[in-house]
DNA sequence: ATTGTCGTTTTGTAGGACAAATGTAATAAA
DNA sequence: TTTATTACATTTGTCCTACAAAACGACAAT
């Protein structure tokens, strides 16, 4: 008898007015086909209209405020900001949050992003960025402080990406640095003779950028990744 | 005299205390190890030690709260939970507030996934998975409306990406979801005989796989994607 | 024409109040 | 002794009021 009085057990965990509030707001967005810098109603006239309080309203806001979709000033009120995916990825995502496995995972992705955006950049490249990376990669030689190399790694890969024209992508830069932070600090943790050399570097990527094919630099990356496969650290983690 | 008086002119945006408080929990988090089920002070106590109102202490939980990294109920107080990248990006995320340009760079961004993937795709494969496959793509066989066609598409996918054995990669496929949604509706939006057959099909990519090498996969699924590079929106917008 | 002053509006922050949930201790009942 | 009930205390969730700070408009002063 009392068993079939509840087949299914719900959670049912009432949504908290803050959460209700944000999903009317995201749909008011929506409906409303806000443009980027248009002024939304005061926390006021929301209240009044979504009949709570102030604080619930801000309580909301302040999610869509860490998302960068909104900006506020006091007087002149609150505007939309255009949304950008991966800046707001960065404001949401601190590598203080993220452990291990996920960094690990965000490191493949990354390689495989790198490999698989190889028809845009061919697309996309023009002699002057050859220019510009064959620079990047000049004012490093002889540098070799690890605080350095990171640096240049970064700025190398960060300028593949945007000759990728891809502003999503672009922004995925940001994670770059997590993701590099992480690798090189594994590294650093590593005994020297450890490290394989790199078998595939800079200039070879931006020669093959230049006068190659596309299935030869995609050939490329992946060598000039594989690198961190054949450490064990790698290999233990898959 | 005028422009030489500006060199450079800092903003000088003073950060709000609820974004200073943010910033205060998450190396509060960091520093202090926290476990997933650990309870963090009270809000009340959060307030008097960061010299701050209660009201501001809710502003900044409340964005935690959003990305799924903190859980709280009256009396027993604030606990944290286990972040997930994905499952905050589904609360972070809603594709409401994406528009059009950064949809089309997120297909994109896709089409380079699924090519820079396949090192992972060839590691990983198994004779199951090409069953699997080849099974998804017999039960579509026949059918052919348009409804069905995006699930078929992305069982098909999204089964690849599995393949991948990377979890924050398979978290993408709701991602998926929103970028098929939008190519399909630019399809259906399309006159039918401007739309050019798709020169590789999913058979071919899967006996790829299974007896052929990642640079002729890589191949052939940019000659798979290329079918959309040739319709004139694409090409509108690049 | 630039600068300064005075209202006004709106956000940012503080703090008080109370209901609801929930865990704890005390008490009554078996 | 064990179990059920009751009363109590704590903490979040929500509402409310208040006021400072910034931004804007209008208007005056130099």
């Amino acid at each position: 008898m009392k068993e079939e009085s509840k087949p299914t057990i719900k959670p049912v965990q009432k949504e908290s007015m803050v959460d209700q509030v944000e999903k009317n707001l995201r749909i008011y967005f929506k409906d409303h086909g806000f443009k980027p810098g248009d002024a939304l109603p005061t926390e006021m006239e929301l209240a009044e209209s979504m009949n709570v309080s102030r604080n619930v309203i801000r309580e909301a806001l302040s999610r869509f405020r860490m998302l960068g979709l909104i900006s506020s000033n006091k007087r002149k009120g609150i505007q939309l900001i255009k949304f950008n995916l991966f800046s707001a990825l960065e404001r949401v995502l601190d590598p203080s949050v993220l452990d291990k496995s996920t960094l690990h995972e965000l490191f493949e992705l990354r390689i495989m992003l790198e490999i698989g955006m190889a028809n845009a950049l061919f697309r996309n490249v023009t002699p002057d960025d050859i220019f510009k990376l064959k620079e990047i990669i000049h004012s490093y030689e002889g540098n070799d402080g690890s605080k350095n190399k990171i640096d240049y790694e970064i700025s190398f890969h960060s300028y593949l990406y945007k000759v990728s024209k891809n502003e999503t992508l672009y922004g995925f830069q940001k994670y770059l640095k997590i993701v590099f932070d992480y690798v090189l600090e594994i590294e650093s943790q590593t005994e020297m003779h450890k490290i394989p050399p790199k078998k595939v570097d800079h200039m070879q990527l931006v020669e093959c950028l230049e006068n190659g094919t596309v299935s030869e630099f995609q050939e490329l990356m992946h060598q000039h990744f594989s690198t961190y496969f054949e450490m064990d650290f790698f290999k233990r983690n898959h």
